[in-house]
RNA sequence: GCACAGGUGGGUGAGUGGUUAAAGCCAACAGACUGUAAAUCUGUCCCUCCUAGCGAGGUACGAAGGUUCGAAUCCUUCCCUGUGCACCA
């Protein structure tokens, strides 16, 4: 067993960067007891495995975590397979649809390989609550809802607001908060991590544990990360979140376009840069300097320092200098599906005055007409033809370096990706041609 | 089950027979400006087609029918949500 550090050493290192205990001085007894036993404390966070990419946001929470690993203590990375069903109750999401065990498998699978990027395997228990829950029978399920009531179930604000307003709440979501307190009793945890918005359900573990004949957890919560928009909370279903598996340049770019305010905050919640050191930089360094250190470091942190260096460099082309980055997202797309009419080459003598040619010297080239706004949509960078149709016309589009004004383009077919430039995203277009029938 | 109130585009939320593909706001996207930041200004924001236009067609206001030259707007039925009543008379 190794020493733990002095009670007061941990719960420092424990507060910085968290946003509320309750209750501290619990905390402090649980780690005085286990300094004089040499005990470590079990401290758990529960995740929720239906969107199997973890974000930035899923960091803080993470990195709070290890850091009772740096102090010796046992974390639980809980994944919450059974209450993933029920899904957090938001009252827009209806019922989730129950994974199948593979998918299951599958989500795990890849969630520990993130997990591992910021938590270290060795001093990590992971579970999943599965584990108890599908052994509950209809009378467990009875006297465990029988130890809460429903004015308790209101005071959580979600469950409340929604009350007041006349909105549903189906009788299934009030499973989920008991269903994850319950997980802390199963796990006899000592602490539960969560986010602000999860204070509610960390609670209920306490009374739930209490009801049980335990000791009750202390409930630490974190901070919420705001996503891109700098505004609402980091998560996928907005939009404005960074994956940790996203690709370097990618991640990097993202970070670059949060605003500066915004750029402080990354810092306390997602590096190990101190206070003291923030502050100076806020006051001597230049924002945007600012910005790409903490990008480079983030993308390091994820990818490696190679990476950082290379999405840095592409970066700065791509946005900076406005030229294509090196690593550019390369997509095949059927040649037939962009393909206009009989697809019949065309050259620059036999075009329509309105095909725009591309290549100045294509005319020993066959060419054939390309219709863009189906290019962009089978490249993922429009909606819709409609979609695509409004970007040229709103000169958003760029091929191969040349603004693009008509919706229609010939060019000579190509025997190397064409770079397609649509505002800020940039891909490489690769045409496969399929046997003519 | 009965009564009442509701169900409109990504989100809010107007619109109660006719320039309404549906106001305003928010979000989003693009352009200008810039440090791809913020702020600001401009444009776009259902789909398809073309001759790319203040263009043509198709869908759309919970669902299905109906009335009407014409419906998101009126009628009928159904579905969904909420509230009240249905128990100590």
């Amino acid at each position: 067993m190794p020493n733990f550090a002095p009670v007061d050493e941990q719960l420092t290192y424990i507060k910085k960067g968290s946003s509320e205990i309750v209750k501290e001085a619990e905390l402090r007894e649980k780690l005085a007891k286990s300094v004089a036993s040499g005990k470590p404390l079990r401290v758990k966070a529960g995740f929720d495995p239906t969107a199997p990419d973890l974000h930035l946001g899923h960091t803080v929470l993470m990195r709070k975590l290890k850091h009772f690993q740096d102090l010796g203590h046992t974390v639980i990375f809980l994944i919450g397979d059974f209450t993933g069903m029920i899904g957090d109750p938001t009252g827009r999401s209806v019922t989730r649809p129950p994974l199948s065990a593979e998918e299951l498998m599958k989500n795990a699978k890849t969630y520990m390989e993130q997990v591992y990027k910021v938590l270290s395997p060795r001093t990590t228990e992971v579970r999943f609550n599965n584990e108890w829950f599908e052994k509950m029978k209809s009378a467990d399920w009875i006297k465990l809802a029988a130890k809460f009531t429903v004015s308790q179930m209101l005071e959580r604000e979600d469950f409340h607001k929604r009350f007041q307003n006349e909105k549903p709440i189906a009788l299934h979501e009030l499973l989920y908060p008991i269903s994850q307190g319950y997980d802390s009793v199963m796990l006899k945890a000592d602490v539960e991590l969560g986010g602000t918005d999860q204070k509610f359900n960390l609670l209920v573990g306490r009374e739930l544990q209490r009801a049980y004949g335990q000791e009750s957890q202390v409930v630490l919560t974190t901070p919420l990360l705001e996503g891109l928009d700098g505004v609402q909370k980091m998560s996928k279903s907005y939009g404005n979140a960074i994956g940790i598996k996203e690709p370097p340049l990618e991640m990097y770019g993202k970070l670059m376009s949060i605003s500066d305010e915004m750029m402080w905050r990354y810092y306390e919640l997602l590096t190990d840069v101190q206070m003291a050191e923030i502050e100076r930089m806020k006051r001597e360094v230049h924002p945007m300097q600012a910005k790409k250190d903490l990008a480079a470091r983030i993308v390091k942190d994820f990818h490696s320092v190679n990476a950082a260096t290379n999405a840095a460099e592409d970066w700065a082309k791509q946005f900076q200098k406005h030229q294509k980055p090196d690593a550019v997202e390369l997509v095949s797309v059927p040649f037939a599906s962009v393909a206009m009419g009989s697809g019949e080459p065309i050259s620059p003598r036999n075009a329509p005055p309105d095909v725009h040619i591309l290549a100045e010297d294509s005319e020993l080239q066959s060419a054939t007409v390309i219709r863009i706004d189906k290019l962009l949509v089978v490249s993922g960078l429009a909606d819709s033809a409609s979609d695509g149709g409004r970007k040229v016309k709103q000169g958003a589009v760029e091929i191969e370096n040349e603004t693009i004004s008509k919706p229609k383009l010939a060019v000579p077919i190509p025997a190397r990706p064409l770079v397609v430039r649509v505002g800020r995203s940039i891909k490489q277009v690769g045409f496969t041609y399929a046997a003519t029938a």
